[in-house]
DNA sequence: CGGTGTTTCTACAACGTTGTAAACGGGATT
DNA sequence: AATCCCGTTTACAACGTTGTAGAAACACCG
């Protein structure tokens, strides 16, 4: 089987718990020691168990990121950056897939899955007030998302109605009136869509434009197709608009897509704007004109809260909230 | 702290291995016992400790993925799936992010990380032939991608040669004669670039057009901007070609782009054909002619290999080698 | 050379679980 | 009524590691 620390101690001669301390970089040990029992494992190829080690010291280094679909492109790069942040640190991640859903949101959280973990980061849609009890548990949770409700854990976001409101202030600047948008859905309780919509009614009231419901299309989940089945909804309504701005990329390119296809011109007949910055946005035709929230800063920060939150005492400290900066990246679409 | 079988058994009256027992589904317990240990299980919610469990049984019910990024939406698609299939086997998944680069596919193998782990599917980039021992260790291993090289492990693939020489021969017989190529890559010595490339040589030697390695651009990784770089390339030397075969779809479509700003059209001047069928692919403007090769079945039958080699001995049978089906999926760009 | 203080090393006891083997019942068999 | 047997429960020993506390080795001093 497997080399343990009893194998190593044996062939350096040394007590098992010496090697173990050879390991663990503890300082008091003869350097001839040391070098003996460094000799002994990479003779055998030691390695920790690292199950009898967490088991032991309660620590895992490992962390969980709970997003809602993975090939959904905008999860897609936040996890990639949280696995590279969590990796620097010396931590490794394990990736759960919620679908948005909050039953599964809510079995994720109670699941034993996560006691083989120092700490979660969670990208929640469905979750509402109601369950913040859920979150009162002894493992670290960081949220990715605003504090809609008075959950006792860290929150790192993306300020959600400053950059909807400016996104929106930008199509008005350059001359729209009749702003769709595209993405609302009342079932996510505490998601970004309540909070885009909220900029961008401030946005319109700010310039004294009149909210109109028809502009309004829903979108539960936010692919492409949602987008364009979306946009397909407003065209056949009739309604007139000028641009319009989708709750994120996805959606927004799916729309564009729709909106080329029915002969329309981007941006000369209407204006799509977009929210996310995807790599994909900069190569789209036209290239998407789009919010860059701070994706990046969003995923180090949350790595480096739980870790805060994980490491030593962090725990009574009061929930904290943080927010990136954002800015509206101009392309062709608008 | 944590409740544990212990307190369980306490106030349940029973010894603690009985409660494991109820826990493991051990058959021979009373009704009335079991239920007494289920109330007391509710009551203390208790959940197991599974490091402890790990360390004594042997087994994590965790399985790592390797990707090289998880930000190319090819493999994020994969992962999202391999999860999915995963979670459905009762197993978790721990992603890690190679970025293609063979040393730390080397240290990944053989990190101490994967021992808290069952087994391994690696998308290998960086590999070559002389590592096959790294491979030897005790870890199962399920390899994405054919079998290059005598590596002792499973492997599941897309039919990467077939695919490419269908995809070639699907523009040359929409007429097209001057195909370019962009993703060629001689540093990737097992990768999909190779195998691609052959595909699309038999495609020419079958219809007797000539190989042009004027026609062929290179790319280390396959981002939109690498294709759109490639493009850039092709154009500036001054080839002609009448369409473009992007080994992956970002390639592709940042290819398009690069088309399309220098005023050819899609698909009238230039074909664009892509490889993956990402989401992305069918709202593209125009949307993208490409290849499916089967993302889904491969991710599926990845875990399920994996699993029956971790199962009981799967452990001594033979490698082995399993391709998916893949189509070509017509749509505006060639 | 004995005493003192410091460094270095070790023995032992956990951590919470599962496998093994044996103990405990009570009903059927003799 | 003593025996056997099967279903049910239990005691005990691992799994490989780290924390604690103390033993051993060593250096330094008077």
């Amino acid at each position: 089987m497997a080399v343990t620390l009893r194998d190593v101690a044996e062939l350096a001669g040394v007590s098992f718990k010496t090697v173990s301390n050879v390991v663990n970089g503890y300082p008091h040990i003869r350097p001839a020691t040391r070098e003996k029992v460094e000799r002994a494992i990479a003779q055998l190829g030691y390695q920790p168990n690292l199950s009898a080690r967490s088991l032991r010291s309660g620590r895992t280094d490992t962390i969980a990121l709970a997003v809602p679909e993975l090939n959904l492109s905008y999860f897609a790069e936040l996890a990639s950056f949280v696995i590279a942040a969590a990796e620097e640190a010396g931590l490794v991640t394990l990736v759960e897939q919620t679908g948005g859903d909050r039953d599964r949101e809510l079995a994720l959280l109670q699941s034993p899955r996560l006691n083989r973990t120092d700490g979660l980061i969670l990208s929640p849609l469905g979750l509402g007030a109601e369950d913040a009890a859920a979150l009162a548990g002894p493992l670290p949770v960081v949220m990715l998302g605003e504090r809609t409700f008075e959950w006792p854990c860290d929150h790192v976001t993306m300020q959600n109605v400053a950059a909807a409101r400016a996104a929106t202030e930008y199509l008005v600047d350059s001359g729209r009136r009749r702003i769709a948008v595209i993405g609302e859905n009342e079932a996510e309780v505490m998601g970004s869509a309540r909070l885009r919509l909220r900029g961008y009614r401030e946005a319109l009231a700010a310039k004294g434009i009149e909210y109109d419901e028809r502009l309004v299309a829903r979108a539960t989940l936010w692919h492409r197709a949602d987008g364009a089945h979306a946009m397909h909804d407003l065209l056949d309504r009739g309604v007139e608009f000028d641009a319009v701005f989708g709750f994120n990329d996805t959606l927004a390119l799916g729309a564009m897509r729709v909106l080329q296809e029915a002969g329309l011109r981007v941006p000369q007949d209407v204006a799509v704007l977009g929210f996310d910055d995807l790599d994909e946005a900069a190569y789209a035709i036209p290239s998407l004109t789009t919010v860059d929230p701070g994706r990046e800063w969003i995923a180090r920060t949350a790595v480096a809260t739980l870790l805060a939150r994980i490491s030593a005492d962090g725990a009574d400290a009061e929930p904290q909230t943080r927010a990136a900066d954002f800015s509206v990246v101009a392309r062709e679409s608008a």
